[in-house]
DNA sequence: CGCGATTTGTGCACCTGTTCACAAGCGCTT
DNA sequence: AAGCGCTTGTGAACAGGTGCACAAATCGCG
């Protein structure tokens, strides 16, 4: 249970890009190939280097690392191998060049454009979110179909009109966009970001795009994450029926922790 | 590119539960062993299943349902298959009984009694989500620690100090939290929620909990999601750079859209 | 009542990703 | 300069997940 589950890639196929340059240009490294599992891992790397830069430490260790992220040290070492060497045998890893090499990885060296469409409830909140700026991105554009919004500021930026997505994508370079929209609107909105040049999409509305195979969708969706919550919370609930039964006392507790020696479905409770 | 990333598990191992007790009890089916994987996806499934009954659909094919769940339709056969059998060989699944084993699977029989903590930026945007309710819980609490937030009215629910957290949590018999509070006090009042008997949060605070081992935790960062995408844009373009050079023209395409095997297909529209 | 069209359920081969465990490498100390 | 403790980087075994391809099952129709 306690390897924190960040959501992503339920199994993805297939390395990221096949065709790798493989020349080196300037001193920049060369952009290896990475298993999509470590890409997103990476970003949770960077967050905690950050941290850790930010709380003095300029050396770390794979074990220390993996503590802060979340993941265990075997992981965190072979995923930094794939971007080349950055550690040093009995000492640990270089922070700062580290973090430059993830940056650069992630396509984070230049702040990327961002729009956002759909200023909602969520999106709203979403326009308002420091996090994304000290984050690499900057909300380069805020796009709504209700009139009565558009000309709104928010956050010094102000609410334009879907109808100029074209026109402001091309302008500002936008290739990112996060989808804020009612479900209903989705997939249409999604095909005038598209249209207008955007290609990747994060999509909080939910419903299963179809786009283009050249463009990059990924999905959050907060009722999907509770419902895996749930799951579990519903197999824990069989499980400690059964187990009240079966025993009072805590030495079971062990096999527990253990994991997996969980039986029986006690259909009618749900909470603890 | 095309099969949409839902963010889920990056590798997450084991199966949900080894002994399964096989004595059917009633009508109800079996708690089965479902792979993590097949967990995450039921969700979508179920959404997609919800969609089509409502436009009027009483029976779906693993392929329609597949196209509108955006996975392939021989993983959901195979999902669909840990359920035990609800579908019929040349026909296809019986929406309605699908529908509620996989809601009864997921724990969601039983209206399940959240919490939010957190009523800020983002934590109203949340308390104030209709696809909360609609998608099997209740938020049934909300909390913060700024004195001058407490006692708001948010969607007909007041807020309260995160005091009377134990309280609440006992009470309402909640074993689900969401946590929207910043990093800085993600951790602390995690701390106070699994104190008070929350089992499984939702975590929206760039930070790893450090939870007990029962304790389960996802999170969602809207960061690691864009950084993610941004990783896959600065690829493109390297990839466009390279590509330019060698071809102008658009012979490409039709590889591209080959791919995957489906040609683009009707837009909304999900099953014939 | 049997036949063909259709679609599920699954065995199997493949592949990605995880984890173990250890040799190689580094720096510090003596 | 050699030894020692520590930590990285990685080969190899394993686990989990995916997708193909096909046999089995069901329906509709003649
Ligand atoms: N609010 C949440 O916490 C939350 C959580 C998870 C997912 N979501 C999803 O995010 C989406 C937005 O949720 P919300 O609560 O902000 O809804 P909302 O109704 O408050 O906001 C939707 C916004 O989109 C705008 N809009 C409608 N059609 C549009 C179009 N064609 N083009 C551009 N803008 C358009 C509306 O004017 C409105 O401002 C929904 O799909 C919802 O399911 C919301
Ligand atoms: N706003 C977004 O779109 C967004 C997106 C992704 C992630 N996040 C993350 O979600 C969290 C909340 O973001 P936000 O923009 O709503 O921040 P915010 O500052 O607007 O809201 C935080 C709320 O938490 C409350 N709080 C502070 N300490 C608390 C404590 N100890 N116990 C209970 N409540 C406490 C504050 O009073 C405030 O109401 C942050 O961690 C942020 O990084 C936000």
């Amino acid at each position: 249970m306690s390897q924190q589950r960040t959501g992503h890639e339920a199994g993805i196929t297939g390395r990221v890009g096949a065709v790798t340059p493989s020349a080196v240009l300037g001193s920049q490294p060369d952009f290896p190939d990475l298993p999509e599992a470590t890409v997103a891992r990476l970003p949770e790397y960077l967050r905690a280097l950050h941290h850790l830069a930010e709380t003095g430490h300029d050396t770390v260790s794979s074990e220390g690392l993996a503590l802060a992220a979340g993941v265990n040290s075997a992981k965190l070492r072979k995923d930094l191998s794939h971007l080349g060497s950055y550690g040093t045998r009995g000492v640990g890893y270089d922070i700062e060049p580290l973090v430059g090499q993830i940056e650069y990885i992630l396509g984070l060296n230049k702040r990327r454009a961002v729009a956002l469409v759909g200023v909602g409830n969520l999106g709203h909140a979403l326009a308002g979110y420091a996090g994304f700026a000290s984050r690499g991105f900057r909300i380069a554009a805020l796009f709504d179909a209700d009139l009565t919004r558009v000309g709104e500021l928010i956050n010094g930026i102000a609410v334009r009109h879907i109808g100029d997505i074209p026109e402001v994508v091309k302008s500002e370079a936008i290739s990112i966009a996060v989808l804020a929209t009612p479900a209903g609107a989705a997939q249409a909105v999604a095909d005038q970001l598209v249209a207008a040049g955007v290609t990747s999409i994060l999509n909080f509305a939910p419903v299963v795009l179809n786009l283009p195979e050249q463009v990059d969708v990924r999905k959050v969706d907060l009722a999907v994450e509770l419902q895996i919550l749930s799951f579990h919370e519903h197999r824990k609930s069989a499980r400690g029926a059964e187990q009240a039964k079966a025993l009072a006392r805590g030495a079971e507790l062990a096999k527990t922790v253990a994991r997996n020696g969980s039986p029986v479905a006690a259909r009618g409770e749900v909470a603890a």
